[in-house]
RNA sequence: GGUCCCAUCGUCUAGUGGCCUAGGACGCUGGCCUCUCACGCCGGAAACACGGGUUCGAGUCCCGUUGGGAUCACCA
């Protein structure tokens, strides 16, 4: 048996956990919990400008409510600047790394010129070689590229990548305030915390050689790279805000289900045959770099609300029951804190979650079992609340009166009675009915409806329709 | 601009040289079911970017073109 699999996501708390990045940490976990690794956590916040507390919040936030969990962590790098300094320190002792006195300044105009010339924007090398200090300046350490040769990055998705050395810049691993930059601490942490995969967006590829050299540099064994393609927006763009929803905590709001997110990510890139949906555990279970694709993938939301209607309907009443309360309370349908009827209210949830996408829709479409008093939709009622339907409401709502059981097939039965006693068809009943309860003429099968809205408060609305008619 | 990555229906994808007159899914669309809507079921339109090779045979391998994307900070 080889090492332990140790896999890691590591965001940067600049903004919640978006779309992209919560694919890349579900890839993550799903390797680590296929191979039966270990998932590791990693703040990476040494940008203290723009890294907050908040969002580190929001990004855990992020996570849990995918089921994304981690085993080891939250780490931050910011508690650990004395590690980066001294991993520094050693490679300037070796020679492997320098200190450079050029001014950001100067540094700016050496690429724009290089810029205008059309020569690749890197570092000239001019502090290379310097023997003394420039007095009064506050170094960067730039760490020593090699200058010739190639360097490969073997890709568990890409396959071999190379990149000639000569287009790898010297790059700062300290800044002037001795603070440490990020290809120092994503390869001083991966080499700490034993990783041996690192599986991240396609957009760190062209990192790779150069961390590479860093770990040539400590002495330490390369891990394995998988660079995932990434997520593109309708006009192929990289997703972002003005493609709508990025942020994962928007889906929770818009009503979709965590595993439909997580089902519609991990089949962004990756796929198992002609299967669509999957578990948890098949998830797992089948999970595979070798069907990962090379293509980045355009977000679609249109499969994704499918996604989400299809596990609306293979949910349970009663979790579903749960989980639209807050969504009732969000539509003003009921009060915050209010009790309710749980098993009353999973027996609505069953008649309304096969034509609810969303917990959102699904929360509205229970509206007129809830409220007390309900609108007519103006079409609806002049088409079907008339002269014509008068006479049966009156019948039908006697009929119920006089119901010794009010069931779902006590119910049909006097439908039936109606109907056949005066030689009509069922819709023709169904339809005034279902407007005088519900106020539209869309809704579950009026028995359903009837038995779930229940006696008295379907009286009171048959009367009222009946009333409307005059 | 340099470097790197990528390319099958509108979108997500199957396809790893013959099983491909290219399969599935979303969306679109015709029908069935039916008290309405939805679910479900049956059917339809819809793709191998282009050009060269290699091969008996290419969506599948190679090269080029085109197109898209990423990256080139004292950001991560």
């Amino acid at each position: 048996m080889t090492d332990k699999i140790r896999v890691r996501f590591a965001p940067s708390p600049t903004g919640y956990l978006h779309i992209g990045g919560a694919r890349t940490a579900l890839f993550n976990l799903l390797y680590a919990r296929h191979n039966n690794g270990t998932f590791i956590l990693r703040i990476e916040d040494t940008d203290t400008t723009r890294s907050t507390d908040e969002y580190i919040e929001a990004i855990i936030e992020g996570m849990k409510w995918l089921g994304l969990d981690w085993d080891e962590g939250p780490f931050r790098q910011t508690d650990r600047f004395d590690i980066y300094r001294s991993y520094s320190d050693k490679l300037v002792k070796e020679g492997r790394a320098y200190y450079c006195y050029c001014s950001p300044e100067e540094l700016e105009a050496r690429r724009k010129e290089a810029m205008a010339q059309g020569r690749p924007l890197k570092y000239n090398g001019k502090c290379r070689d310097l023997k003394e200090p420039v007095a009064g300046v506050n170094p960067v350490v730039r760490f020593r590229m090699p200058v010739e040769g190639q360097t490969m990055v073997d890709d568990l998705i890409k396959g071999t990548v190379s990149f000639d050395n000569e287009q790898l810049d010297d790059l700062i691993i300290l800044r002037s305030d001795g603070t440490p930059t990020y290809n120092l601490t994503v390869v001083v942490d991966d080499v700490d915390m034993k990783i041996t995969h690192i599986i991240r967006g396609d957009d760190h590829l062209n990192n790779t050689p150069k961390q590479i050299q860093l770990y040539n540099a400590f002495g330490y064994p390369v891990p394995k790279f998988a660079h995932l393609p990434m997520i593109l927006g309708s006009d192929k763009a990289r997703l972002s805000k003005r493609h709508g929803a990025t942020s994962v905590m928007a889906y929770y709001d818009m009503g979709y289900l965590p595993e439909a997110l997580v089902n519609y990510l991990v089949r962004l890139g990756w796929s198992y045959g002609d299967q669509e949906i999957f578990s948890r555990d098949e998830l797992v279970k089948y999970f595979s770099f070798d069907n990962v694709g090379k293509a980045a993938a355009v977000f679609n939301p249109e499969k994704l609300l499918w996604l989400n209607s299809q596990y609306i309907i293979n949910s349970t009443p009663e979790r579903l029951a749960d989980l639209v309360i807050p969504f009732l309370v969000k539509e003003g349908t009921i009060s915050e804190g209010q009790m309710m009827d749980k098993q009353w209210l999973a027996k609505a949830v069953a008649t309304q979650r096969e034509r609810s996408k969303t917990l959102i829709e699904l929360a509205q479409s229970l509206r007129y079992y809830i409220s007390e008093d309900i609108e007519y939709d103006e079409k609806a009622k002049s088409k079907f609340l008339n002269k014509d339907s008068r006479d049966l409401l009156v019948e039908l709502k006697q009929g119920l009166e006089a119901l010794p059981e009010f069931t779902e097939s006590g119910i049909e039965e006097l439908f039936k009675s109606i109907v056949d006693r005066h030689g009509i068809k069922l819709g023709k009943l169904a339809q005034p009915v279902r407007v005088a309860l519900t106020g539209g003429t869309q809704s579950p099968g009026i028995f359903e409806v009837l038995d779930v809205i229940g006696k008295e408060k379907a009286l009171r609305r048959l009367e009222k329709a009946i009333k409307a008619i005059v």
